[in-house]
DNA sequence: ACAAAGATGAGGCGCTTA
DNA sequence: TAAGCGCCTCATCTTTGT
């Protein structure tokens, strides 16, 4: 064809637009620009003290008819001097930010918490006056906004920032406010949990307590230290096979922490390629257990590249049979035929949760109609960027498609149909969503010889049911299954599965998995003689690549139920090990935690 | 109102090259 | 070693169609 044709391709190719400057640091302070003298820490929360003034220029009307406080301005011009007027504005702004955050925060959770929980930092020898006089810097202004950012009021935030050091990461400091909440929370549960035969602690205990979990934040901050904080960014293994995979090589023992060994055994999943640190962060909560990196593409015909932090036994794991079809042109015998020799794909991409237009496959048709044989390179190039990036097949001569919802469904292991009957976007949405069904039944065959008479599952961000079809097919009997799933089409979905597959267990399903609390899991572990299995992948809204809008990371609104698989996990094993010997305090801490996850979670959706 | 189609980058990593 | 480029990504929002 012409070169209209090669362009209009090349055309619906990317454009390499080079206007790719954000404005990320509007309420970023350069370090050189922004040194501070002592006293703002009053400065953010007082209003209307009286101040010594020194300074009552025209700089100083001009910002206080900016409706800024004179102590404000007048400190922003002893910073920087009348004539700097731009940088006692950026001064200003920023603590407007830091004020009205912290205001806002204050308010809202003051319903939660009657009094703050920095009222019990008295025993850690931090008075207030120590506050006030220190002089924060750039770095500890940055330190502060983040987190006041994440829910902390910037007292909170101070005295963290005062006790941790200020060479701190962010997660030490987290990790220090979070025992200090959770210290918190212990005295305000207590006076509920005075039921009969449990025995009240002792002031002097609240305070024993309270030093043990401080001193294990410091300890666990020694022990980042000891691993260095600069590249503690997770690094993705190449070639990403895990532990291992069926036809390759594999790894037979590793070590846990002694905290993470089950029972119960625990399986997460999420997407591998995450914004920085947050798979750390995954790995850190989930008991330092480091994730497995997977691309299912050494599964089946397409890839999936995925973390799995889990506490299973890696030996003797076993493969699904039949395999699955390993390449495209075994999925896919009959697009042999129109396949173009230039198009070398052997395997699909990721099959993500939206697919592409019909006109695409128009624009492409038009740009190679006319070519008897080999298209021009620039041709093949636009045509094959847009096969990759859409994952599209080839279905007729010059005609690409993309892949049908039962396509999808075999690409991933799910029984055909399994997905029919309700929208074709739902079923696009659920299966981009699912997990690849041969991956992981590998990891979790192992299952299957530890429970010869069945296990009970809990089964968190169920969806369609992946994990409880890859039990089904490992032939692991599934005595009870309690499955979170928001999505009633979803909850058909797999209670449609169900029934058609005559599972003889029982299958309980509840929506949300914000609302499971430490009664409910009690109920279920005292009725079934606790959970063997606790399985789950948190939404990845926030984690992927693909979401252009609210990239937020784990913070975000929907990946930060992450959190709360966390804290479930967290409640059923403290409840387990309650159950054992009589260990009140784990009962507690089990509460505590919830009431502090609920808390969290408040905090999370004013953002 | 619901479903489907169409338009919408950027982060992170690996590779190449200077 | 650093800079530049190519590649891939469990998506969201708005518009259009039924």
């Amino acid at each position: 064809m012409d070169g209209s044709s090669t362009s209009s391709v090349e055309g619906i190719d990317i454009d390499w637009d080079t206007e790719d400057e954000l404005e990320l640091d509007n309420f970023t302070l350069s370090p050189s620009k922004f040194e501070l003298t002592g006293g703002e820490a009053n400065m953010v929360c007082g209003e209307g003290s009286s101040s010594p003034s020194s300074s009552n220029s025209k700089v100083l009307d001009q910002f206080m008819g900016m409706g800024f406080s004179k102590k404000m301005v007048e400190k922003a011009i002893d910073e920087h001097g009348e004539e700097n007027t731009d940088a006692i504005l950026e001064m200003l702004l920023t603590y407007s930010v830091l004020e009205s955050s912290s205001q806002e925060l204050q308010q809202t959770d003051s319903d939660y918490f009657s009094r703050s929980f920095l009222d019990d930092f008295s025993d850690l020898d931090i008075s207030s006056d120590e506050v006030e006089n220190t002089s924060p810097t750039s770095e500890e202004v940055k330190l502060l906004m983040s987190l006041i950012k994440m829910g902390y009021t910037e007292e909170e935030a101070s005295i963290a920032i005062e006790r941790c050091g200020l060479s701190s990461s962010l997660l030490e400091l987290t990790d220090f406010l979070s025992a200090a909440q959770l210290a918190k929370a212990e005295d305000a549960l207590l006076p509920l949990e005075q039921k009969p035969g449990l025995k009240r602690l002792h002031n002097d205990d609240h305070k024993k307590k309270r030093k043990l979990l401080i001193d294990e934040v410091s300890k666990r901050k020694r022990q980042n230290r000891f691993i260095g904080e600069d590249n503690e960014t997770v690094r993705l293994p190449k070639p990403m096979i895990g532990f291992g995979i069926p036809s390759g090589p594999y790894q037979s023992y590793r070590n846990l922490p002694k905290v993470a060994i089950g029972p119960p055994y625990f399986y997460y999943e999420n997407v591998a390629l995450t914004p920085k640190g947050a798979w750390d962060t995954i790995s850190r909560f989930l008991y330092d257990v480091p994730p497995e990196f997977v691309d299912s593409k050494h599964f089946c015909a397409a890839a999936r590249k995925r973390g799995y932090v889990h506490n299973l036994p890696i030996e003797n794991r076993f493969p699904l049979v039949p395999l699955p079809p390993q390449t495209i042109h075994e999925a896919f015998p009959l697009s042999r035929k129109w396949w173009p020799s230039w198009d070398t794909r052997t395997k699909l991409n990721c099959l993500v949760t939206c697919h592409s237009s019909a006109k695409l496959t128009e624009r492409i048709m038009k740009a190679l109609e006319g070519y008897d044989d080999i298209p021009p390179e620039e041709v093949q190039r636009g045509v094959m960027h847009e096969c990759r990036k859409w994952n599209l097949v080839w279905v007729g001569k010059n005609r690409v498609a993309p892949l049908e919802p039962d396509e999808f469904e075999m690409l991933l292991g799910f029984p055909k149909n399994h997905t029919r009957g309700i929208s074709r976007t739902d079923r696009y949405k659920s299966l981009g969503n699912a997990f690849q069904i041969d991956t992981v039944s590998y990891h979790l065959s192992v299952l299957r010889d530890m429970f010869p008479n069945g296990i009970n599952v809990l089964s968190l961000f169920s969806g369609i049911g992946g994990a409880e079809i890859a039990l089904h097919r490992l032939g692991i009997h599934m005595k009870n299954v309690v499955s979170l799933e928001i999505s009633e089409v979803n909850r058909n979905v797999l209670r449609c599965w169900w029934e058609q597959t005559k599972q003889t267990g029982n299958l309980i399903h509840l929506p949300d998995v914000q609302e499971l609390n430490a009664a409910h899991l009690e109920q279920f572990i005292s009725a079934f003689g606790g959970f063997d299995f606790i399985i789950g992948g948190s939404p990845c809204n926030n984690l992927t690549g693909s979401n252009r809008y609210h990239r937020d990371g784990l913070e975000g609104k929907e990946s930060s139920l992450f959190y709360h698989y966390f804290r479930i996990l967290d409640l059923v094993k403290s409840i387990m090990a309650a159950d054992k010997p009589i260990r009140y305090e784990c009962k507690l801490v089990t509460i505590f935690l919830n009431q502090i996850w609920v808390f969290a979670s408040r905090l999370i959706t004013i953002f």
